[in-house]
DNA sequence: GTCTATAGATGGATAGAC
DNA sequence: GTCTATCCATCTATAGAC
């Protein structure tokens, strides 16, 4: 057991795994929200991440579980906003910045919108625990803040459930439905002046219907 | 050339072809709106239409052609509710009608509407023309309609670009996302009193918007 | 950790008989 | 119009050398 040290590979710089780990999701995240699980080969995603398809599938035992490992990334980032509608907030200013985020959720990170919006319709076969677990406690614990602020009458009566579904279906459009949007518009998100008419409009619509204006 | 008639093939009902293709886009979209275009084979396809694969090849070239195929027969039906839009209806009727209608789609043919979504969310490669050409026009045509009646002061001012998508994205939810709507609230649109929720919602929602409630 | 080579399976599409 | 047989491309995943 004498003399180790001289033998041992080049040491690259510490997580470096970690970062070629990360390479690979993003890569992967760029492809699965353009053609899909079954629309990306895995070299595709490996020439694109710079690495080779068996190098990736080192990292990464298969298509498949790099496929979930994105999503659950995905999973995180689209349920942060969520958490800052607290009780204690004033409602206006809570439900005005919650919009405010989820809209620049869909202009800063719209393939992660469109790969979970993929996976949704597709009947989230690999999500489903997630959305039934702790998706629906988070739903749940928000919808009673909401039903709190109207019982103290500091909001009109509604279906929380609803709201919070119809904040999420418009404010998510944008990203998921861009292409449509700028088909008939000829404006995206990334135009500042469209982004700020997109989160005015949605504001005043969810507001109004909360006897906010 | 005499004697014909008696050596003629089995002449089965007329249109037998026709009902055929039919049955091969049924089937198609029942498994592109579940799979997507690349997670679908002709195979599974040609099983549930009740013909081979080879036959199925006999009736669409490739899987390609008919994939577009079922792309435009969603289309129709998809753009077939914005048509009730009139410059001479009264506002709030026509909007609750349209309204109702859409969402009535979304529980009929939710499929149709996931097929639609898929194809959008990944860059609507084989219908761009369509979006930007019929529904770019159809939509400018509507947007002028509600220009026309904020103009009169007979619904409030708004951009008519985003109160269409504002619809759309609300209605449309509740198909393409209903497996996230049921697994948050344990209901669905093929629950009656949950329908009348969600056309009632949506609505107050869009009429509160343009000063109608 | 990264490479070459290849196994093993699927699936789109065609040829040609009936 | 429908079938059998088959070709050929693609792609996941593994084996094994370095």
């Amino acid at each position: 057991m004498a003399g180790c040290g001289e033998a041992a590979p080049v040491r690259r710089r510490r997580r470096d795994g970690e970062a070629r780990r990360e390479a690979v999701l993003d890569a992967a995240l760029d492809i699965f929200s353009t053609v899909g699980l079954h629309g990306a080969s895995i070299d595709q995603i490996a020439e694109r991440a710079g690495l080779s398809k068996t190098n990736l599938l080192y990292y990464f035992p298969s298509k498949e579980e790099l496929y979930v490992a994105v999503l659950r990334r995905v999973l995180a980032v689209w349920l942060d906003p969520l958490h800052s509608l607290r009780a204690d907030s004033e409602p206006a200013d809570a439900l005005r910045h919650y919009i405010r985020r989820k809209v620049g959720l869909s202009r800063d990170a719209p393939q992660a919108s469109r790969l979970f919006c993929l996976e949704i319709v597709q009947g989230a076969r690999l999500l489903r625990e997630e959305l039934e677990g702790p998706l629906r406690r988070l739903v749940e614990e928000k919808a009673g803040i909401l039903r709190g602020w109207a019982a103290q009458g500091r909001i009109a009566p509604h279906d929380p459930h609803h709201l919070i579904f119809t904040i999420w279906a418009v404010t998510q459009h944008y990203a998921d439905f861009a292409t449509q949007v700028e088909a008939i518009t000829g404006r995206s998100l990334t135009d500042p002046a469209f982004f700020e008419e997109t989160v005015a409009n949605t504001q005043d619509l969810i507001l109004g219907r909360l006897g906010l204006l």
